[in-house]
DNA sequence: CGTGGCATGTAAACGGTTACATGATTTA
DNA sequence: TAAATCATGTAACCGTTTACATGCCACG
């Protein structure tokens, strides 16, 4: 009777929107909490069927497709969902590839770090893109969902965040370029420090 | 022959300062990694036993004790961790289960979410001062070390991410305040911050 | 003499991803 | 009618944590 936390996504995806599909779940998952959480088919399906047997969701025939299964949350569910919610949050063990290999960055060259760098400013402009697209679209196609100031809370912080690594990002390789500069090969011997 | 990342840390502790045991990893990675990077006893034995075979590091007899079984790494594993260094890093898909209590907070009161930002708000001014800590000391621990800068950086990006979030947390708190005045629970004065 | 830290390990269980298999339905 | 997307599922595998077991060694 314990749960993965696989399990509380999808109760919670059913909660904000009753009458979804494994895969609506996936997508509603990869849409709305992709930044900070992620789940698998492989992870969602037995969760549906194991929610299921034991009452928190109840799957309801689709007008769409005999094929689609939909789910809805049960009132048994909520409570579970709200009891889940109140417990205090564990921190997950932080694991940053990223950082990892810059911490060990002496053994390489500087110029394997500044393209660590450099690829992780892409992928942090590009994630700051698409939330403020969202910034943008949320309240328009949520209003009034009591959710929404919640999902903008969400988004606040993973941009506060994000901002905050591009800010870093700049001032390290303007460090970093500096200290190729002064222990690298293109510089005379007698140059350096 | 191909290595979990867990190889990778182990290979790297032995790179930045050989002679170390088991033991010693775990605690050097708590100490200089643990704000990103974690791992346990049951995934470190074994991997040293096995980078051990392969012929990446080696095991040396200690000076303190019999039982103590110290390692130092090899010119192979060297070239293994700078190989895996110069690959591109990864992004672990991320985990935050803050985050996911906060995106489904509607479903409980006001006082939920805000329960979890102010624990969120005290675990990160910790985090804040352990990092000024290290930002104090480590440089005059490690003078003259090719791996401090890249400490310093890790360190950094550390510390900017931390400030963003609790930047953050102050102006959510604000924001549910005046949410939870709004909707009509009444909060007894001696409550209040 | 006891406590706390040093030290090494293993087995079971768990949570999760990956890859694969299959086919229906919609849209261009 | 071809391609894309919708849709469901499973089995094998992997990495990791947890709990447990053991015992040394130094210090007060």
């Amino acid at each position: 009777m314990k749960h993965s936390r696989t399990a509380f996504v999808v109760l919670g995806m059913l909660a904000v929107e009753p009458r979804r599909s494994g895969y609506d779940i996936r997508k509603a998952i990869e849409a709305s909490v992709g930044h900070f959480w992620g789940e698998s088919y492989g992870q969602i399906y037995p969760t549906l069927k194991r929610l299921a047997s034991e009452g928190l969701i109840e799957p309801v025939p689709s007008p769409r497709s005999k094929r689609r299964q939909e789910y809805c949350i049960t009132e048994a569910g909520r409570v579970c969902l709200r009891e889940w919610l109140a417990l205090p949050f564990q921190n997950d063990r932080p694991r940053n590839e990223f950082l990892l290999k810059l911490f060990f960055a002496s053994e390489v060259s500087p110029q394997v770090a500044i393209g660590h760098i450099r690829e992780l400013q892409a992928r942090n402009r590009r994630a700051m893109e698409t939330m403020e697209q969202i910034e943008k679209l949320a309240p328009k196609m949520n209003a009034g969902n009591p959710g929404l100031p919640y999902w903008m809370l969400t988004l606040g912080l993973g941009m506060a965040m994000t901002r905050a690594a591009l800010d870093w990002g700049q001032t390290a390789l303007a460090e970093l370029e500096t200290l190729e500069g002064a222990s690298g090969a293109s510089v005379p011997a007698g140059h350096r420090t």
